[in-house]
DNA sequence: ATAGGGTTATGA
DNA sequence: TCATAACCCTAT
């Protein structure tokens, strides 16, 4: 414990048995019980000031996002199938590695953190003005702030922070000095249980794949062309490439399906502008992330025969969407059905139809993966023939 | 929930 | 390369 004699209390401005802090550099000196809140030591019984830990706080998340874009910035060279093993993407996934350090290796402790911005001050340095005190604490409050905004997606949560960390978080509650962090302190935790989507994608894995395989050859089989329809090799779906339709978005982590517009072919006609549109984004993210589970829930809640059709890219342990369904073709059988349900259905001029009353109406013919959306869409090919 | 425009896989 | 059909996305 750092007991001093020789400094004054830079609250009461007196002299006494005084708390010095620890970290290199810094001269703040203290009564303890002017402290306003319990001191703080480490193991070694060393004493570290509010102010200093709570800049090795902000240090060690500025590291912790730093990883994780690190980590992120990794992922997304493994993920693209085009970019994988090239030199120069190899160049690049050790350079993310050097960026990004790694967190064990951070300690608040230890953290290469000093008291002021980058100069270290000297031990005889006179006892920092309070004011001084505020305005840094200020600074760095607004660095922090900043640091989140920029870090949507920083997964630090305080689950892996070393124990000082936790045992300063405690602190923070109670710190009127740290009053600033704990307001800022539900986002934080925010992001730690509102995790980032590309983290979720790690949970796909309990999916089940074997079961999702087996849904999967179910609509195979079910979907067996009627005699007069199409031959089976018409009908054989094929997979589409994971790197085809997905990516992940650089800014939010989520696995999207953003398709790319920009075709080495340049066959694309329309090179519309795909803004992430929420929207669009919500909808990328469950049918990327779309577990047949995700799916399983919303179809089967309308429509107890229907399954979810979707190409699964096996990687690893990990079962990912790869965001399309296969294309099945129609049968005969299914068209006779359509036709038959429009019939019936037809009010004012096939305007408005009821396509989910009609694909319940044939929910024995169509297929079981058919949507009413794709009744809609085979019904306007009919009708454009 | 549906309509309608856009995208993409496929085969000629 | 192109036409077509299946599929996707978003506005309403």
């Amino acid at each position: 414990m750092d007991r001093s004699e020789k400094h004054l209390c830079i609250k009461c401005n007196e002299g006494g048995n005084l708390l010095v802090c620890s970290e290199n550099g810094c001269p703040l000196a203290i009564h303890e019980g002017c402290m306003g809140c319990p001191a703080r030591f480490d193991d070694a019984g060393r004493f570290y000031c509010p102010y200093c830990l709570y800049k090795q706080a902000v240090a060690e998340s500025r590291q912790a996002r730093e990883y994780a874009l690190a980590r992120k910035k990794a992922l997304l060279i493994f993920m693209d199938e085009e970019m994988m093993g090239s030199e120069q993407h190899l160049e690049e996934i050790k350079r993310a590695e050097a960026d990004g350090h790694d967190l064990s290796k951070v300690s608040p402790a230890n953290a290469n953190v000093t008291c002021d911005d980058g100069k270290s001050r000297g031990k005889d340095e006179t006892i920092l003005n309070k004011s001084v005190l505020d305005l840094e604490h200020q600074s760095s409050s607004s660095e922090e702030e900043k640091i989140q905004e920029e870090e949507s997606d920083a997964s630090t949560s305080s689950k892996g922070q070393e124990p000082s960390l936790k045992m300063y978080e405690k602190e923070k509650v109670r710190n009127a000095e740290g009053k600033k962090i704990q307001e800022e302190e539900p986002e934080t935790s925010a992001t730690s249980t509102d995790r980032d989507p590309s983290l979720k994608m790690h949970e796909n894995k309990n999916c089940n794949p074997e079961e999702e395989q087996i849904q999967e050859e179910e609509c195979e089989t079910s979907s067996a062309p009627s005699a007069e329809g199409p031959s089976p090799t018409v009908r054989t779906r094929t997979k589409r490439g994971f790197k085809n339709s997905d990516q992940i978005d650089g800014d939010s982590g989520t696995v999207s399906l953003q398709r790319k517009l920009v075709k080495q072919s340049g066959k694309s006609k329309l090179t519309t502008p795909t803004v992430n549109h929420p929207r669009r984004s919500s909808r990328r993210l469950s049918s990327a992330l779309g577990s047949a589970q995700m799916l399983n829930d919303k179809v089967v809640a309308s429509r107890s025969l229907r399954q979810p059709r979707q190409p699964l890219v096996k990687l690893a342990n990990y079962t990912f969407s790869s965001g399309k369904r296969k294309r099945l073709l129609w049968t005969e059988e299914e068209e006779e059905t359509l036709k038959a349900g429009v019939q019936k259905y037809s009010t004012d001029g096939n305007k408005n139809l009821p396509w989910t009353k009609i694909l319940d109406f044939g929910q024995h013919k169509f297929d079981r993966t058919r949507t009413p959306s794709d009744l809609k869409d085979k019904w306007r090919n009919m009708m454009a023939k």
